[in-house]
DNA sequence: TAAGATCGTTATATCATATAACCATCTACA
DNA sequence: TGTAGATGGTTATATGATATAACGATCTTA
């Protein structure tokens, strides 16, 4: 194997950031994201636009800056993925009347039959990710990303000065 | 508020997504990892590097390329990780005798050091991201994880290839 | 001893994400 | 009413994470 380790126990591990959470969402992340992104190349779609298109059909009349909350997605980058979709023919940005600034994003017919394709093969594929869980412990699962995703930015305040106590 | 919002119901939300594991994972992954880097930075580690220092004060004498393998970090990327690491005096390249392609990393004593304080803080930092949650649920959370993980790679090679073996 | 694999490396490409600055427009209020 | 400040969309740009190709040196193996 990879050379003269004893081939009873792997010995290299790496144990200690396997104790932190954070860790094992970010190789949890990283192991899948690649995966996602290839089923949903056959579909012209990234995770981005995914999610874009997904959140325009589920609610169509959101402005990009809705969007930009919704999906914590900045907003200058939510412009070349939106420009995407549109000239895609998937979603329409329409003049919102008493506002000039603003752009309702509309789903297309296309865009609705298309995101329809496109979600089926991903919801299999992510069925796939969980195919040895069981239903309590996918629920498990997700309501503890959700909490850490709640918890991420408040858990930051006081870590900013400190000097060399560990406290 | 947004706008001429209800303000009643937010009706705004991305219900088809949430329903991803993918989805939940990307996201508690983005909400966490900014975090990360901030409470390493005064260390000068980010996350890449922090991993590899862990790995090699747990098992010291290891080679680039199990570094590589360990945390699923390319070999080219690995390079400049160490090359800071070396740098800044917390790990050194040592020669392996019997073969004089590779080097061994083995921790300073200003590494291990480094490493303890750097760890202190960040499984502080980590602790609070699930500090709502309980430790059975903690548990679940990271199994999943672990299982959505191993499960990524093996879920494509459907639409591909099938009966492939891999060696 | 030659062919192929492996280790570390350089250079490079891609993608995801963040920030600053800008114009047009809207809103609030003095 | 008029102006200051906020907001929506946009451009340009920076940074970071990750992936690939290709190379020289060395090891391994047939």
């Amino acid at each position: 194997m990879t050379r003269g380790t004893p081939d009873t126990a792997p010995a290299v591990r790496d144990a200690d950031l396997r104790r932190l959470v954070g860790y094992n969402i970010q190789r949890a992340s990283s192991a899948v994201m690649g995966a996602v992104n290839r089923v949903l190349k056959p579909y012209g779609l990234r995770r981005a636009s995914y999610s874009v298109l997904s959140v325009v059909v589920e609610t169509p009349g959101l402005r990009q800056a809705d969007v930009s909350d919704v999906l914590a997605i900045e907003r200058p980058n939510l412009v070349q993925i939106i420009d995407g979709l549109e000239k895609a023919g998937w979603i329409t940005r329409r003049r919102v009347d008493g506002d000039r600034r603003a752009y309702e994003l509309h789903p297309t017919l296309a865009g609705r039959a298309h995101y329809t394709e496109a979600r089926g093969a991903l919801e299999a594929f992510d069925a796939k990710l969980t195919a040895s869980l069981g239903d309590a412990a996918v629920a498990a699962l997700i309501d503890g990303l959700n909490a850490v995703e709640g918890a991420g930015p408040e858990a930051e305040e006081k870590e900013a000065q400190r000097g060399t106590a560990t406290s």
